[in-house]
DNA sequence: GTACGTGCAAAGAATTTGCAGATAA
DNA sequence: TTATCTGCAAATTCTTTGCACGTAC
């Protein structure tokens, strides 16, 4: 889908700065943090604050054409995927992945008398990239 | 289990402060944050600091004596039930909730390829006693 | 021209770090 | 004694706020 319409389905209003942003977001399934972002955007908007940046996210967020990730401790992160979806987060590389939905625990709109707005569900360990180097590190050493 | 015997079987030295932490951990499933823990238990423990409660918390947490909880994006909350089970964080008054395993989904040591060490799953909506308070209002009012 | 959007600088909040004194095996 | 634990103060990091300027319709 066109990013424009994306926001305009989300009551946003387009501008620059929210086009680049959302862009961005549909462009890198990495779920960057605002400093991610700004960092990467900076360059070929010189102008664009970090202030703008937090805001724009926040709007995304509460408009639901992104979803906030909290998984890390130390930052949120952003995802455009608003789908309910897993993720698993590699404490080593820090890198956050996507899991397919099939993980996902059932879905009902009330769950003991609490009614459900967002379902979010996560993995901590070790990726397979960081295992498949840990196991070669051993192997040439062995 | 005894708080001392509990702290010894996770290989952490039983200080003062630390069963202190312990024991309001486990006496109170409210899910609190180091503040509140601070809070709480300064009036008993003059003497106490932030930083200490926040070393023991990381500590308690980094032996699998505890679990870190990030549902709020604001604060790191603490568990002493370490067994893999759902949280439900109502947007309106905040608290969390602990849901029943039965509403976990299915573990594996291994998803698509990662090492599992932790599973996390929450919910955010409005719990049932805001739900309640909502009715009575809107009874009230019609 | 009026409402909305942006961005700087400052404030705020949560957590960590450095370090010196206290404590315990 | 010797390593570990504690706690104050300062630093750090992430995020929000206040406010004035710009922009768009």
């Amino acid at each position: 889908m066109d990013v424009v319409t994306r926001l305009q389905l989300h009551n946003i209003k387009p501008s620059v700065q929210r086009i680049a942003i959302m862009q961005y977001l549909m462009d890198h399934h990495t779920h960057p943090t605002a400093d991610e972002i700004y960092t990467a955007l900076s360059p070929s908007i010189p102008t664009l604050s970090k202030t703008t940046v937090y805001n724009t996210l926040k709007l995304l967020s509460e408009h639901g054409a992104a979803q906030t990730l909290t998984i890390d401790e130390r930052n949120t992160c952003y995802d455009a995927n608003t789908a309910a979806h897993g993720h698993f987060l590699c404490k080593r590389c820090g890198k956050i992945y996507d899991l397919s939905t099939a993980e996902a625990p059932v879905q009902s709109q009330f769950m003991e008398g609490h009614n459900v707005h967002e379902i979010h569900y996560y993995y901590k360990g070790i990726c397979k990239h960081c295992l498949e180097e840990e196991r070669l590190y051993i192997t040439k050493n062995n």
